[in-house]
DNA sequence: CAGCATTGTTGATGTAGATTAATTTGTTGT
DNA sequence: ACAACAAATTAATCTACATCAACAATGCTG
């Protein structure tokens, strides 16, 4: 069962790269900045995991048209506010962002994190309004997709129609996943499986599924997970104690990537 | 309004001591059946909340032809299993349903309550496979849509394109309010949140807000909520203490509904 | 690079809700 | 109508995680 599940999302992983830390990919410019606001859906290297999936050159093409690509958020930035009214959904080109709600009280729950090639905003479709606000975690950028537009030519392209249910479908099967990790899983559990969700959503990018930095706090995790920074910290210090992972302030190495995997499946075994 | 409602359909009706009960039926229908198997999408009472709404006359029938109006559902029968493949999303015609996973311990967790007018399946869209299984908890009955004639009906006619995009972008938001719900509410405030939302789900449906069944046992609540039975009983006596509620074993009577909100409201006011 | 805010760690204590267990009530099949 | 079983309630105890508190790194900003 493949947690990143979008359908013929195979074979990405081009040649294993210098696994030098980086955070959805900054460092390296060569001629495709990530940054770089001209890059086409065509030319872009997110084109496999992204929208264009399964698209041919000439509807790449068209696909591009209606894609803007926005100058790079600076970390903390927001990319849409509760209740802004809805009008694009956003594809993540590099960095990363979190969305969140804000109870009465101030208090803030991160609700979904996002990484290079996957789909912002979704949920503001039906009440035409976010629902949640959604903020840059580092400097980032993105490409903005006007949603009525997105729907006319969903309309003429069976192929990216086709794609973009699945993309949604998507979204809704690891929403489930979560429900159940929340209502069921320990700290520990929820923890373990958190980093094995990242680290799939890295090796997805072809970034390295072992050795990655996180873009978010420990606030940010336990908010996501149901659990006090406290308790984040704890985990994660336990983990390492027992060897499971290295902690280094927000570089994670996965020593034992099996073993975390035991941790999650072993949930409620009583 | 006295809504002894369905003609022809004791099953609904739980107990003896009040016919007024009813789940998954409305008030007015005399002629139709709600288990019947001829309706039309054209005729169907619940054709301004599920796929048809926002179709014209001719889009409708076009609709119709992809329906299949399958034999009613005994209660317990499942609609598929996990990681059945998946074919067809299901629209509630009458009835109640529940989604759940089982864990590799065997313990099972809740997912998801799906009530007359609501879709089923949606989870199995991108993976090619339902992620969870979905059973019926009373004699039920649906209207299957196989997906890809789904998808080659959406592609003719916008309204239907638009409008399926529309209810998996409700779903994306609504398990959002899940995560939230999980991970930030109190036994007290996600009891008060679940009875809530039951409670507009059914006036959807133009069922009594106020008074209803409910189709779940006290363990599917707790599942879903991520509670223990123990702890869902309890909270519903001390609602009941309170003064919010009036329960009596399935029959529930919301008394307070703004207290009711004022619980959920008031959360995580520290 | 000094100074302050943000983020992260660690320990001591409290508590919401789990667990265990016993009892009552409701449901089902014959 | 009566066993046999499933669902719901209630009470006593236990525990995983929250809360509270103190402190140490880290990172900005002028």
């Amino acid at each position: 069962m493949n947690a990143t599940g979008i359908p013929g999302d195979g074979a990405l992983v081009r040649g294993n790269r210098d696994p030098k830390l980086t955070i959805g990919t900054d460092a390296d410019s060569g001629k495709i900045c990530p940054h770089n606001a001209n890059v086409s859906c065509a030319s872009c290297r997110l084109n496999e995991l992204c929208l264009p999936i399964a698209l041919n050159k000439s509807e790449i093409h068209q696909l591009d048209e209606i894609v803007e690509r926005n100058r790079p958020l600076k970390k903390g930035e927001h990319l849409y506010r509760q209740n802004d009214a809805f009008k694009s959904v956003y594809a993540v080109r590099s960095g990363s962002f979190k969305s969140y709600v804000l109870s009465d009280s101030g208090q803030g729950r991160v609700t979904g994190f996002f990484l290079p090639g996957e789909i912002i905003g979704m949920d503001g479709i039906a009440s035409k309004r976010y629902s949640n606000s959604t903020q840059s975690l580092e400097h980032s950028s993105i490409c903005e997709i006007p949603f009525s537009q997105l729907e006319k030519l969903s309309h003429e392209l069976p192929n990216l129609q086709h794609h973009f249910f699945a993309i949604m479908g998507n979204e809704i099967a690891k929403d489930q996943q979560i429900h159940t990790l929340l209502s069921s899983y320990s700290a520990e559990e929820r923890t373990a499986s958190f980093l094995l969700g990242l680290s799939s959503r890295y090796a997805r990018v072809s970034l390295s599924p072992t050795r990655f930095l996180l873009p978010m706090t420990r606030s940010d995790i336990g908010e996501y997970l149901g659990l006090t920074v406290e308790t984040v910290s704890r985990i994660l210090t336990s983990l390492q104690k027992k060897g499971f992972i290295q902690v280094n302030n927000r570089e994670i190495e996965l020593k034992d990537i099996d073993g975390l995997r035991h941790i999650v499946a072993s949930c409620s075994s009583s």
